[in-house]
RNA sequence: GGAGAGGUCGCAUAGUGGUCUAGUGCGCCGCACUCGAAAUGCGGUGUGGGGCAACUCACCGUGGGUUCGAAUCCCACCCUCUCCGCCA
């Protein structure tokens, strides 16, 4: 949510940015001017009508207590038509604050000055590429040919036991997915500074609406008959962590790192980059998350990418860092990078992370302040966030990017002891 | 899942319809005393909002209700604790 300050007193600047975004607000901004200026007018003469109803029933208390009751009474019989408007500036007030809510979540977080402008994927920026495109005597096979030889994948079997886009992983292709995550969640935590997070994959509405999941997006989650939500990424628990909460100067900027499972229904996704492994309804994740201030954030999200890409390093996939222009944005960011790791059995990058500033748009909704000094104002975070990073698409990249002419496939180095032996074959 | 107890200003507690704009203790801040400190004394110490300001409104787990007036009474829900049952 933006700043009602910055919605009064700066519309035009709102409008801007949402167009930057492809996103027209001016109506729905007057709208809300005028509900704005409507509800501080209504608000100025109701609380002088509370302020009197607060004064006669002070006084009728002290006549009670005086034993007046006769005074009492006769002041009771004037309190009715102040009790009446005060009733209807409350049920004014209640349809005005919601008119103006429902109006806020329409407007989409104002992008920084360092986004490039443009409306489509033409429009964003590679800044910078790591490593080459391995070369091969032949085509490289595609993750779910060589998975598929090696016995380390049983979609049909996933598809059996649970339906399309759920993967059994088995025998060594278990253990080098296992490898995976521990792996990547010790860089995070041991070597990166993160905190260590492992929250519970059931969370409740308030939750969702706190990290924009909900109103919005509900059809892309799983709900359970208590009403409560599979996470579908570990963002949502972790950030949700200091909901309504105030927190201490000297625990910013707070760095969380979360290994979890994720569950997303995707309901329209058939169709582009499902083969194999590439959209699962079931996936698994260390999410990296950030409480940061205001003046730190844009470099805590350069260092917060630098700590995704060190993965891609170590393992040695070829990968590109793209900073989205603001037509390819989501709503709440501010600004966003995407890793895009190489993938060549399928002969594309594909996104493995995305890491991004949110400002202080999504600590708004979810209520999270801090205070630089005792006595001073609270103020909200900048929150952030990215994938540090997604094992599904990485273990497809390995098999593909380290497939060897006879149909092995060389495990990385440093993933060796996690799985055991330093080559899969049949 | 069953029975009981309870959710109050950072913490601990008081408050069961009217000077409660919530008392007290601890903590914290300021001042005084002191060479300095401790102790002591005095004052202050929540969040959000409206108003140029004086000032004012809302908030005692959440949401409704009764009343001129609700922390206090009524209803629903959430959470915590204790005991029982079940269980990895």
């Amino acid at each position: 949510m933006i700043d009602r300050h910055i919605l009064r007193n700066d519309p035009a600047a709102v409008k801007a940015g949402a167009l930057r975004k492809g996103i027209d607000v001016s109506s729905s901004l007057d709208q809300w001017l005028s509900l704005d200026s409507q509800l501080r007018e209504l608000k100025t003469s109701l609380q002088a009508d509370q302020a009197e109803m607060n004064r006669i029933s002070k006084s009728i208390g002290m006549l009670m207590g005086m034993g007046k009751k006769d005074e009492a009474e006769e002041a009771k019989s004037h309190t009715k038509v102040l009790k009446d408007r005060i009733a209807e500036g409350e049920g004014r007030e209640r349809d005005l604050e919601a008119g103006l809510r429902d109006l806020e979540l329409e407007f989409p977080n104002t992008p920084h000055a360092s986004v490039p402008e443009g409306l489509d994927v033409e429009n964003n920026v590679v800044v910078r590429e790591w490593g080459e495109k391995p070369v091969y005597a032949e085509n490289p096979k595609p993750h779910w040919e060589v998975a598929d030889e090696l016995n380390l994948l049983d979609l049909e079997r996933g598809a059996k036991i649970s339906g399309s886009g759920f993967a059994v992983y088995t025998g060594l292709g278990a253990r080098l997915q296992r490898a995976l995550f521990n792996w990547m969640i010790d860089v995070q935590s041991l070597e990166h500074g993160y905190r260590e997070i492992f929250p519970p994959y059931l969370v409740n509405e308030a939750s969702l609406l706190g990290t924009g999941q909900l109103p919005k997006f509900g059809e892309d989650l799983y709900k359970t008959n208590d009403g409560l939500y599979l996470i579908p990424t570990a963002e949502v628990p972790v950030t949700n962590l200091y909901r309504d909460e105030i927190l201490p100067n000297e625990m910013l900027t707070a760095k969380l790192a979360a290994y979890s499972s994720c569950f997303r229904r995707e309901a329209g996704a058939a169709g582009k980059d499902t083969r194999g492994l590439l959209r699962m309804h079931q996936f698994d994740k260390v999410e990296l998350v950030k409480f940061a201030r205001p003046e730190e954030s844009y470099d805590e999200l350069e260092l917060l990418v630098k700590d995704a890409e060190v993965i891609l390093q170590r393992l040695g996939i070829h990968y590109r860092v793209v900073l989205l222009c603001g037509g390819d944005m989501s709503f709440s960011n501010a600004k966003c990078y995407d890793l895009e790791l190489w993938s060549p059995g399928v002969g594309k990058y594909l996104e493995i992370s995305s890491c991004s500033n949110f400002g202080d748009f999504q600590a708004r909704r979810l209520n999270v302040r801090f205070r630089r000094a005792q006595g001073e104002k609270p103020e909200f975070v900048h929150t952030l966030n990215g994938s540090g990073l997604a094992t599904p698409r990485l273990f497809s990249a390995i098999l593909e990017t380290f497939q060897q002419p006879d149909g092995s496939v060389l495990v990385p180095e440093l993933l060796r002891p996690y799985v055991g032996t330093d080559r899969i074959s049949r």
